[in-house]
DNA sequence: TAATTAACGAACGATACCGTATACTAATAG
DNA sequence: CTATTAGTATACGGTATCGTTCGTTAATTA
């Protein structure tokens, strides 16, 4: 038997190039002004492309949003790895300082803020969507820092019973109201210029109350 | 001289409750699909009112969003003072319970949740109404906790430098993750179950970290 | 070369929305 | 009663959007 799925088909190919931009262009505007206000033919014009290009690569809008999603979920997802494993034999304190500062410097940037502004609601929408969206995000987040946390506790250097609340602790101490402020659009750069002060002082208070060798507080 | 302001103007009166019901309905329709996508002929609708009716009372759909957001600073300045003086002289975990307790059942909430998921990106839109929204709400929740534990400092029950940042730090504690989880809405209910468990965690921690005789740790 | 598919530009009908206007009824002052 | 204003119902012109279609050119296979 021939093997399947070898036949080029015949005529003029599609380039796979302007999916892509017809992605990349929707994505930005959803950011920006949420799924509903977007219009097809605006999307397809910021992409360079006709809008009857636009229904050959997408049958609607919803069918662009739900395919920018799974893009943007892969792209966690590779971003993930990044935080994971993180085999350096440091200080305990300065690999949650890595991990802090990496997190809040995603969570604070533009991207992510407007991603929450505009695209909460409307993921919130598509429910299997929503609910991947935030296993690879936030919980995996989470988990790894978890993960980082029970490796520090089996070393004796922590007293932990719910390695997942005290993550969620970790994260809201770095965190505090800033979401608010950014959400908002207050005081933008002063929260992101606060980055290290703030992982720094979580830290601390995490650890004056999880480490195990009760280190003096308020240095 | 005949006092100003007394006359009453000549023809029929207008009825102030159909300004309201176009602001609630409004704010109701706002809060479900965010301003863009919402049309007047709709609200007017939801209102019970005629389109012309809304026009005479609001000049556009933009004034109609400031106004109820000015009326929803209004309730939540109304709501804050219930959270502020806190004269029970009960224990202090008792009293930060309290607070936690009610400030994660406002921001558990359906309507607070969904407030950030649609409209905060449209008032940060709207800059200077922004600024009084966090002054008002989460910047005056924070000023009332910084409040407390201030006062349980100066009793010497605290040990805090920055009483500001020590308030963020507690409702960081308090909130973890929550947040991405209501707006995406994920595993709400449970969510919202978790809240005294989450609070007393919190303090728990907190106490552990900013507590002035060293509790023993993890009960 | 012929057949086939991609993509473009342009237009279509249908629907929706905006802000205004018209004709009418209801309520109030003088 | 008359004048005046609020409010309803309806319609309007203008614009925007949706999803499709048509005619054309470009790229590829057979």
């Amino acid at each position: 038997m021939k093997s399947t799925r070898q036949r080029r088909p015949v005529g003029r190919p599609s380039d796979p190039t302007l999916a892509t931009n017809l992605l990349d262009a929707g994505w930005q505007m959803f950011l920006e002004r949420g799924v509903e206000p977007v219009a097809v033919e605006a999307i397809a014009a910021r992409a360079g492309v006709s809008k009857a290009t636009f229904y050959k690569h997408f049958s609607d809008k919803t069918a662009l949003f739900e395919a920018a999603v799974l893009r943007e979920m892969e792209r966690i997802e590779a971003a993930q790895q990044l935080t994971a494993p993180d085999d350096t034999r440091a200080d305990l304190a300065d690999r949650l300082r890595r991990f802090g500062i990496g997190l809040m410097s995603f969570l604070f940037s533009q991207s992510a803020v407007d991603f929450y502004n505009a695209l909460s609601a409307e993921l919130a929408r598509h429910n299997t969507l929503a609910r991947r969206f935030f296993d690879l995000g936030p919980g995996r987040t989470r988990a790894n820092l978890a993960g980082i946390l029970i490796e520090a506790a089996r070393d004796g250097e922590l007293v932990i019973s719910d390695p997942e609340e005290a993550a969620e602790h970790l994260i809201g101490l770095w965190q505090g109201i800033s979401q608010y402020q950014l959400s908002l659009g207050i005081s933008v750069n002063s929260v992101r210029a606060s980055i290290p002060k703030r992982v720094d002082a979580g830290i601390r208070v995490f650890l004056a109350a999880y480490g195990a060798n009760k280190p003096n507080r308020h240095s």
